[in-house]
DNA sequence: CATGGTTTTAAACGCTTGTTTAAAGTTGAA
DNA sequence: TTCAACTTTAAACAAGCGTTTAAAACCATG
């Protein structure tokens, strides 16, 4: 067999189980014969175990940067177009059943539960992005808005996308067949989530929403503290 | 011994270890010493290991209903103030580090990889949390706005709290340590998805910026169009 | 064809897994 | 005290685990 072959196959069968069931769930025999290799090939061409696992990790992280560069549309478009395209592609990865899906679900599980191999993942994949997330804002937001909350606001956006991903199931008993049919496409999505985050961004005066929380908050503390007493 | 307190003991350290390893990853043996109790009392008070596994999910979210129970503020306080309440309390109970957190990561396993035991955690746990939720919605929102996308606008928040557990350690990675310190405060977080999330829902007219994104999205097709060609 | 390095193979290794077993210990009512 | 039911115990079980081994197969080069 031409060099390299066989551990190419014995990485994306690795990606797919590793990615279903997880590091420990995970046997090198179910991996090699997925790959239809032989047993011994894990160590021959890895080491061990958690070196394939290692390398898995860093392969779908690769894989998902290829296939979406990140620069997602020219930066001629309105800023409110480019969000809307960035949520987009976000959702497109969690949700998108076009490919095979295994990256996506390993590097879930890295973010769940970190090992050696996520700290790369976050430089190398979602620092970029969440960068990139975080331009698009400071170019919708008024000048002023502090950075930390241009950072909440920004991860309120990814937690959004996530959640279909990560509580897909839970989500799908609780919403009506009907419902979900008809309105949870990922464009359905997509435009929902970014309309929610622009409302959100352009209601003026920007944060009067605060101080009208604030003020409900501040009376809050003594109908709290009477229900102590 | 007193009667089931082998079974107790056996209960709440296999909620530790399965929540934080997984079911396949925990061992009886592990389990076991760790309640110190015999290897076979596994097999003699719950038959088998997923049996085991399966009252552990059960008890976990049995635990978590009664240590705060759901009508968390009166229905006299205003709207906002019981929204706050409701994100607080779940974003609580996600990041708070009073109780042993053991419950919420296992539940939070069970989101993420369903197995038998879920629907049933589904239907007694989330489902009233969300429709109270949905509650708050309703009276929040001018009426006229369909049900699906109150239900889109519910996910939204829960998925922000969520993100902040299913993604901490990589938040952790990505946000400077000095913001982390001053601005990632349990009651900082709720404050502002709250006030994100009031803001979203007050812009007046609350759907204008529909209007907007559509004429964006539309005139847009046109340049996706022309860069395929 | 012969050679030397690389790759594949089946078998075996020691170890851990979940579960079973049968004996020992414990308990409370007769 | 006696007896029967319940509980705990240490030991053993087969099965499966990751890994190692040494021989076989392969293959380009001389």
């Amino acid at each position: 067999m031409s060099t390299d072959v066989t551990r190419e196959r014995l990485l994306m069968a690795a990606g797919r189980v590793f990615a279903e069931k997880g590091f420990e769930a995970s046997t090198v025999r179910e991996i090699c014969a997925a790959a239809d290799v032989n047993v011994a090939s894990v160590n021959y061409y890895f080491g061990d175990k958690s070196q394939l696992y290692l390398e898995t990790v860093r392969r779908a992280h690769q894989l998902r940067a290829k296939e979406r560069p990140l620069p997602i549309r020219s930066s001629e478009s309105s800023v409110e177009l480019r969000l809307h395209d960035f949520i987009f592609t976000i959702l497109q990865r969690m949700l998108g059943s076009e490919h095979d899906p295994w990256p996506g679900r390993l590097m879930l599980r890295e973010v769940l539960q970190p090992t050696q191999a996520c700290r790369e993942m976050a430089e190398d994949y979602f620092r970029p992005h969440f960068e990139y997330l975080l331009g698009l804002l400071g170019e919708l937001l008024p000048p002023g808005v502090p950075a930390y909350r241009q950072r909440q606001i920004g991860l309120g956006v990814i937690g959004q996308c996530l959640h279909y991903r990560v509580a897909s199931e839970v989500i799908q008993m609780m919403t009506p067949e009907e419902e979900l049919e008809n309105y949870y496409g990922v464009d359905q999505l997509a435009f929902h989530i970014t309309s929610t985050v622009l409302a959100s961004l352009t209601s003026s005066p920007t944060w009067e929403c605060d101080d009208k929380l604030t003020e409900v908050l501040r009376s809050a503390q003594y109908v709290q503290q009477e229900d102590a007493i």
